[in-house]
RNA sequence: GCCCAGAUAGCUCAGUCGGUAGAGCAACGCAUUCGUAAUGCGUAGGUCGUGGGUUCGAUUCCCACUCUGGGCUCCA
């Protein structure tokens, strides 16, 4: 047989041996590329390496420091981690076991329901590092589907998993492990461990390596909480020792900002025991950040034209039947109060609350888009496995308006409401969003085919005429109406949804609301829901993580604090803090007892912006000290030159959180 | 709600193979009065999350509950 030739990615072709494989090019090509290589692209689709090249082939060899390379990298590594698991855990079953962001997991039935604690993951990795150092081929074999129902006999999801693919039933996660076409293919190896998967997979264990296992959770099958709970083990792979421990330290670091443990250090608020899971109390650092947040919030609602208004916390259930949401949100609602004259139930939205506020008197077409605004507490008895910190609570505070609008008014309503939720979340220095748009749900939802085209359309058109990339989460919507969520993600990777912006028919036409048009006729108003820091609490939270605790100087419960170098400083220092308090900053002192360097200590702990030293000098001269967070020292600055900028300082930063 | 782990001083944690507990920091007192990230000495502080069980004796072993953490499911 003659040479075969394949062409690079660089357009240059080359002549191989005609059995040669894609590792062979690898090698051809350098030593270096041959050692980093863990998978090949040929003609647009991902293989093993050990695949043998056909003539005219195009071929891509895909390096381990690189996404796809290290998808590959973690995938293998899942199968080894299976096995490992399967050896020391005889008539263990397994499921499924994908790459994920940074790592893999799989998911596995342990005979009679047994589980793995934390102490078997040291077990399984020693297990696991034997299995690399054995350097097992990794073999690909395809066969039909009745001889992969044969060979998987013993292991019943993945027999599941074939016939929900021979029933055409598959979902995405279902092809991943068997590929198309009524072919299954597996992975082998050794005799005794054989996966079911589409690959494609380095050559063999040794290529694999730096790794850890993270932490075990149970997790439902196909992620249906009626279906088994099965027992996942989580882990991160990498492409070299470095990367691994870069990761590692990087989820170090992460932790460093965690909220939770920063609410604590900062004494801005905590979740006291006796008070109930989700609950939080605020602390008065944390309250005076709250309410520089509220201020703003309201400030900013205010020049956008929305009126305030204030409902109460509780609300006979007959409310929430005319809504809706004893119907359809029961599940998280706070359990009924039976009280003398009916059933009462916490608030778990404001949205029915407003529409009595419209229906309160006949509305005018003149009036809209009306908006209304309030800080509404609500109350939600979120499930107690998925509380977590502010992000997740119990009782909460949304900056809560609904917009009562007619159907043309929408699309320029959605288009105005998308710059300022994005001119909010700006000014307190969120930059890196994602955006939804979540559509109707086929099997769930009300109202006409028409409105809910149009009101995607006005989301649509609002989302690209801002220029913003979105994912379209097909079906995703509430059963009442399209909407926009925002997400932002928190210190370690996490994506919360802050902002939502939300069309709704449903509640207009259940509370029979009408304004008088133009025609003199009653017509439905159209209603969006919005809420732009979402929760209080949640905004809170992502903040402190945003920042790491270091609020900038507008938001800093702390803005100054004044140090005197010993006692006979401190009437002077007490001069400087009267002109600070003057010119509205938030100024303490802390007096001498202590050393200066551990005054000094201190207050950088607390993050505060600005600490300012007063000494003999300073007395003599009318001067500070000025110790910036983040920056150098300035011995000698006059008073009130320090006041002065000071107050632009901050003046500047309330100016560009305005908008102005 | 489900799986796993945890709860010891204000904070971070050690400890008790069952005989009622200890450190560092913080607090308080005394001394020190100091020029840019920890001055020294001393004192006080815990019914070991709550309730039950086993035991002569439980913070330790067992059970239940509450709360917390990591996931799953669900969601702002």
């Amino acid at each position: 047989m003659s040479n075969i030739s394949v062409s690079l990615p660089d357009g240059s072709v080359r002549d191989l041996a005609p059995d040669a494989t894609a590792l062979d090019l690898a090698a051809a090509i350098g030593s270096g590329l041959k050692k980093a290589a863990v998978a090949a692209v040929v003609d647009g689709r991902e293989t093993d390496l050990t695949a043998q090249l056909h003539d005219g082939a195009v071929v891509s060899i895909i390096t381990a420091g690189t996404d796809e390379g290290r998808h590959v990298l973690r995938h293998s590594t899942a199968h080894v981690m299976a096995q490992a698991v399967t050896r020391l855990f005889p008539g263990a079953k397994f499921t499924i076991g994908p790459a994920i962001e940074n790592g893999f997991y799989y998911d596995f039935e342990l005979p009679g329901g047994a589980t793995f604690s934390d102490d078997d993951l040291g077990r399984i990795e020693a297990e696991m590092r034997e299995i690399v150092k054995a350097n097992q081929p990794f073999v690909r074999s395809e066969m039909s589907m009745a001889a992969a129902k044969e060979l998987f006999a013993d292991q019943p999801y993945k027999v599941e998993i074939i016939e929900r693919v021979e029933s055409a039933e598959a979902d995405n996660e279902d092809s991943a492990e068997v590929g198309e076409g009524g072919i299954i293919s597996a992975y082998r190896n050794t005799d005794a461990f054989i996966d079911m998967c589409v690959g494609p997979h380095v050559p063999s264990t040794g290529k694999l390596g730096f790794f850890k296992l993270q932490r075990v959770s149970g997790a439902y099958w196909r992620g249906n909480e009626k279906g088994p709970m099965l027992q996942r083990i989580y882990g991160t792979a990498w492409e070299s020792k470095q990367a691994l421990a870069d990761h590692l330290h990087q989820l170090e670091e992460a932790l460093k900002r965690d909220h939770r443990k920063l609410a604590t250090e900062l004494d801005l608020l905590s979740f006291p025991h006796e008070l109930g899971g989700g609950l939080a109390v605020w602390h008065p650092k944390g309250a005076i950040v709250r309410k520089l947040m509220e201020d703003y919030s309201r400030l900013r609602h205010e020049q956008g034209g929305y009126e305030f208004v204030y409902t109460p916390h509780l609300a006979n259930g007959k409310l929430f039947e005319t809504s809706g949401h004893l119907q359809w949100y029961a599940d998280g609602m706070y359990p009924p109060m039976e009280m003398d004259n009916g059933t009462y139930y916490m608030k778990p939205m404001n949205c029915p609350m407003h529409c009595l506020i419209f229906r309160s008197r006949q509305r005018s077409y003149r009036e809209l888009p009306l908006r209304l605004f309030e800080l509404g507490n609500v109350y939600r008895y979120e499930r107690a496995g998925t509380l977590h910190g502010l992000l997740r609570i119990r009782g909460f505070t949304q900056d809560d308006s609904h917009i009562y609008c007619t159907k043309e008014q929408m699309a320029t309503e959605v288009a105005s409401l998308l710059d300022f939720v994005l001119s909010v979340l700006r000014a307190f220095g969120f930059e890196d969003f994602t955006f939804n748009l979540s559509t109707k749900d086929p099997d769930k939802y009300i109202g006409d085919d028409e409105i809910w085209d149009e009101a995607t359309e006005a989301l649509r058109q609002a989302l690209d005429s801002h220029g913003l990339e979105y994912a379209v989460k097909e079906g995703d919507a509430a059963f009442y109406g399209p909407k926009i969520d925002i997400d932002v993600r928190d210190a370690i990777g996490r994506s919360w949804q802050l902002s939502t912006i939300q069309a709704d028919f449903q509640l207009p036409e259940r509370f029979g609301l009408e304004y008088v048009g133009a025609d003199n006729g009653r017509h439905r108003p159209i209603m969006l829901h919005r809420a732009l820091f979402g929760s209080i609490e949640r905004f809170f939270g992502v903040l402190i993580e945003h920042y790491a605790g270091a609020f900038p100087t507008w938001l800093a419960p702390v803005q100054v604090r004044v140090l005197p170098v010993a006692e006979a400083h401190e009437e002077y220092a007490a001069t400087v803090v009267e002109a600070l308090r003057a010119a509205g900053a938030r100024v303490d002192t802390s007096v001498a007892d202590d050393g200066l360097g551990k005054r000094i200590r201190n207050a950088k702990l607390e993050k505060i912006p600005y600490v300012l030293v007063v000494g003999d000098d300073d007395v003599a001269a009318g001067t500070v000290g000025v110790n910036p967070r983040g920056g150098e020292v300035e011995r000698g600055v006059d008073v009130e030159a320090f006041v002065e900028q000071f107050r632009a300082e901050v003046s500047t930063a309330e100016t560009a959180a305005l908008g102005a």
